[in-house]
RNA sequence: GCUCGAGUGGUGAAAUUGGCAAACACGCCAGACUUAGGAUCUGGUGCCCUAGGGCUUGAGGGUUCGAGUCCCUCCUCGAGCACCA
């Protein structure tokens, strides 16, 4: 059973297999605990309207060859494909098409699809799953409840990103130099009521986990940068003739004696309190000409650092010496305690500072001989008192334990990663399922300890004002999951920061049975309803960004339909965590962090209870560029179709070209001549199986030395480069391979069968098409890797021994015996006449033998 | 500015622990078969001068019998971070 074509015609011959695969359930997933799982993991894609981009395949072939390789080294391998489904592009087109984001989505899902298939992927298609269906989004609504109950998830009002263009607030991993990480548009601080997931609280197993999982180090290093974290001390100042003081976070306590002023942030809370008479008004005006400066103005730089005094003074705790307290915009209220003991002697900053400030500078750390100020490394300190000689490290400690006695300071921590902001003003995403009560109602909701309300209860309840009244955040019940988005006619968000949901009336405003737990529109509220029964609330209009359903689709895959939990328990068991993940490394502090997050948490609840880190093998690919070396986009028209080429070439020529191109994670461009190269190959490979008449050829029984050879090399050297990521190597060895048995004319079986078997995890169909012309029944991914004899067999009965004079080749030579003693092998490499001609009437200074490989003469 | 990563033919790129630089392709040149070639096959192809030789992995220096690979200085490109106290 095989296509029907005479030619090598990929049309045919790739959806022949295709149907093959999908009729015979050939890549269907089991749990089978005889056999070693091996689980394949893609970034799932977001289905956009613009259908399959080229580099999606790159990422999906490079984890196919992988899959298909372990499935023919034996192991039970779970290679599954989803969609990231919520997202703005979706919404936009529902704002100006009015078409209801779902109904555009499953058809941009359809287009995925079926691209994807046509690229003949080894993927279990019954475990697709879709962040934006119901029965998944139910389980990201319960992971968030579940936050929610251990007060990770609250709400706060404070200054957070807002994008005008997207008319949404941002995370700060979504902020990228002052404009948003999607549609590029700036952005600016608003103050906002928000909801928060307190990532923060992980900061350190966070940073702890990366240190044994198997990820690219770039990555590792952003993760470590982005959580920021820092150690030092927290050092307060009392502030001279007044109550109260200031704390400051510095991790320089070794330079405390160098402080000679201190500087808070124009939004710190004291400033008001402190501030002398005479110069109010000079304050003031700079928190005024501050607030009106964007956040890029503020961190520029290049710019010169303004401030003010406030004619308040600090006491220094360890010198008791009397500094000026000074506003300055160079100090940001988001950084430690908004507040900083600056020593312009040992900072670049303060030193900027001081200097146009007229404000003296004291040196505290000796930085040897021809340090010039500023020096920010450590030395021996001077002018410190009692710790004046001591080393910078042993000072750090030796200071911060004297401030603890007086209760001066303490050692601290600090980091720069900030709890993430999780609510967003969208229609497309997730609702949060939470309802707003007021107080009294909340209690009496919560009353009865049988209260399905009870199920996701905080200790503390997550509350905020509304109009003067208290209002508490009610959570619901799994009962009432999955929370749907209900119908709207406006997807628009307002400027204000309401989210389109708020428009739908009738679904914002509920009614709940507090006995029952049921709850019902407000508007279907009718007079016998009139019962100490029933409480009123307003829903969240808020929804999840779209981060929260990749944050645990990894696990779904292992048992999409459970309806009992977010991932069964038996499947997890033995599928545990995805074994290798591969996809862009864009997502190096989205995603990868966000999911991180998810995955400890569920691990600390006991939600799952396999492997604390979720990803525990990472590849990145790189990205493909433009014929021209440029980024592909519509407007430069450089694009490429995959649908295009694999109508023109095929898939197994898409899938061994993009292999083919560079090593995987480099950033390298296409070219379309270069597909030519791997279409010629698949053409010869054809020829070499199925003659002119269109028969299959009639192979040997045996094979001639050379080809026995270059098969055993090649079926050892594509599976360590398999292993090592290493696609283009592989295939070159492939061509190698195949050059080699073309050209010694002799035709073994065993050959016919092997190479095919090495080849079908890069060009599958092919290799399938052939090895059922060969006569073989069922599918090539169940033929297994073939063995590799032991290469010594193959070793030639001679040596080569290469021959240089001063480093250059000049000859070489051939031993039979490769322990030929040195001497004799000496003697016969200068008895070589291209040898003799380069050492003739010279001196050899020194004379070099690697045994086996090469010769050396040093002459003079 | 700081921290990483990378620089090899006309092009994409190969190169165990330092041991034959340029594998495998693309392109180009020549030839064969052809009415035709944007099909296929064969041969050639790093650069420079004449067979022979000399030179060559961003530039310069160093270590070594021997360096694309290790060390130092510099240049260029890419990525990330960017007043984090």
């Amino acid at each position: 059973m095989h296509a029907d074509c005479g030619e090598y015609d990929p049309g045919k011959i790739e959806q022949f297999w295709q149907k093959f695969w999908e009729e015979n359930q050939t890549f269907c997933a089991k749990e089978d605990s005889s056999r070693e799982k091996y689980y394949v993991l893609d970034m799932f894609p977001y289905p956009s309207a613009s259908g399959l981009h080229i580099g999606h395949p790159e990422g999906y072939v490079a984890s196919d060859i992988v899959a298909r390789y372990k499935r023919a080294r034996g192991y039970n391998v779970l290679h599954p494909m989803g969609w990231d489904a919520f997202g703005l592009p979706a919404e936009q087109h529902a704002i100006s098409t009015g078409v209801h984001p779902e109904l555009n989505t499953a058809k941009n899902i359809e287009i995925f699809r079926q691209q994807i298939k046509r690229i003949g992927l080894a993927i279990d298609w019954d475990r697709e799953i879709n962040t934006t269906d119901p029965q998944y989004f139910r389980w990201t609504q319960w992971i968030f409840l579940q936050l929610f109950k251990r007060g990770l998830a609250y709400v706060d009002e404070r200054p957070i990103w807002w994008c005008e263009g997207l008319k949404s607030v941002l995370a700060n991993e979504e902020v990228i130099n002052g404009r948003s990480e999607r549609g590029n548009f700036p952005v600016h601080r608003k103050n906002l009521r928000q909801w928060i997931l307190r990532i923060t609280k992980y900061a350190d197993k966070l940073l702890d986990g990366l240190s044994h999982i198997d990820w690219p180090d770039s990555t590792k290093r952003q993760q470590i940068a982005w959580i920021g974290k820092s150690t030092g001390a927290n050092v307060r100042f009392k502030i001279y003739g007044q109550d109260g003081e200031i704390e400051v976070y510095t991790t320089r306590p070794d330079t405390l004696f160098g402080v000679t002023y201190l500087a808070l942030a124009p939004e710190h809370s004291l400033l008001e309190k402190i501030v002398a008479a005479e110069h109010i008004e000079q304050v003031k005006k700079y928190i005024e000409a501050s607030r009106s400066k964007s956040d890029l103005e503020r961190t520029d730089l290049a710019k010169t650092k303004t401030g003010v005094p406030t004619g308040a003074y600090g006491i220094n705790p360890v010198s008791g010496a009397r500094v000026e307290i000074w506003v300055a915009d160079y100090v940001l209220a988001s950084c430690g305690s908004g507040a900083i003991m600056a020593v312009p002697a040992h900072d670049e900053r303060d030193y900027a500072f001081a200097k146009c400030h007229n404000i003296s500078i004291l040196q505290v750390i000796d930085g040897g001989n021809g340090a010039e100020l500023p020096y920010t490394g450590s030395g021996n300190l001077i002018n410190s008192g009692e710790f004046s000689g001591m080393p910078s490290e042993h000072a750090k400690v030796k200071i911060v334990e004297m401030l603890q006695m007086s209760s001066r300071g303490n050692f601290a921590q600090n980091y720069k990663l900030r709890d993430w902001l999780f609510s967003r003003q969208r229609y497309w995403g997730e609702p949060i399922p939470i309802i707003w009560v007021e107080q009294s109602e909340y209690e009496r909701a919560i009353s009865d300890a049988n209260s399905c309300f009870r199920e996701f209860l905080p200790d503390e309840p997550v509350a905020c004002d509304s109009g003067g009244k208290k209002i508490c955040a009610l959570p619901l019940c799994s009962k009432h999951l999955p929370l749907k988005l209900p119908a709207v006619t406006n997807y628009l968000p307002s400027s204000d920061g309401e989210s389109p949901l708020s428009n739908a009336k009738d679904w914002v405003n509920v009614r709940i049975n507090v006995q029952t737990g049921e709850i019902f529109s407000a508007d279907s509220f009718s007079s016998d309803a009139n019962d100490r029964a029933w409480i009123f609330g307003r829903r969240e209009t808020n929804t999840m960004p779209q981060w929260a359903g990749s944050c645990w689709y990894y696990l779904r895959y292992m048992s999409p339909n459970c309806e009992t939990s977010l991932v069964d328990s038996s499947a997890l068991r033995y599928w545990k965590s995805p074994d290798f993940y591969i996809g862009g490394a864009e997502h190096a502090v989205l995603h990868l962090l966000y999911a991180r997050f998810w995955h400890r948490f569920l691990f600390d609840i006991g939600a799952i209870d396999t492997d604390s880190e979720p990803f525990q093998k990472l590849f990145h690919q790189g990205i493909i560029l433009g014929e021209d070396g440029m980024k592909m986009s519509k407007s430069r028209g450089n694009g490429v179709n995959p649908d295009e080429i694999v109508s023109r070439y095929g898939a197994d020529a898409l899938r061994l070209y993009e292999m083919f191109l560079g090593p995987l994670d480099m950033v390298k461009p296409w070219n379309s001549r270069g597909i030519e190269g791997v279409c010629r190959f698949l053409k010869r490979i054809w020829h070499f199986y199925v003659g002119d008449d269109g028969n299959g050829r009639k192979f040997q029984e045996t094979m001639p030395d050379e080809c026995r050879r270059v098969l055993n090399e090649t079926i050892g050297k594509v599976g360590s480069d398999i292993e090592d990521l290493k696609f283009n190597t592989a295939i070159s060895q492939l061509m190698i391979c195949l050059n080699t048995a073309i050209d010694s004319k002799g035709f073994g079986r065993a050959f016919g069968e092997n190479f095919l078997r090495i080849l079908a995890p890069f060009a599958p169909h092919i290799a399938e098409e052939l090895w059922a012309r060969l006569g073989n029944s069922g599918s090539i991914a169940d033929a297994g890797w073939p063995q590799c004899d032991a290469l010594e067999k193959f070793t030639p009965e001679k040596h080569k021994i290469i021959i240089q004079v001063n480093g250059k080749v000049r000859a070489e030579c051939f031993i039979d015996d490769i322990n030929m003693p040195d001497d004799e092998i000496f003697a016969l490499a200068m008895s070589n006449a291209d040898v003799s001609k380069h050492i003739a009437g010279k001196n050899i200074t020194k004379k070099v033998y690697v045994r086996g490989k090469i010769i050396n003469f040093a002459v003079k």
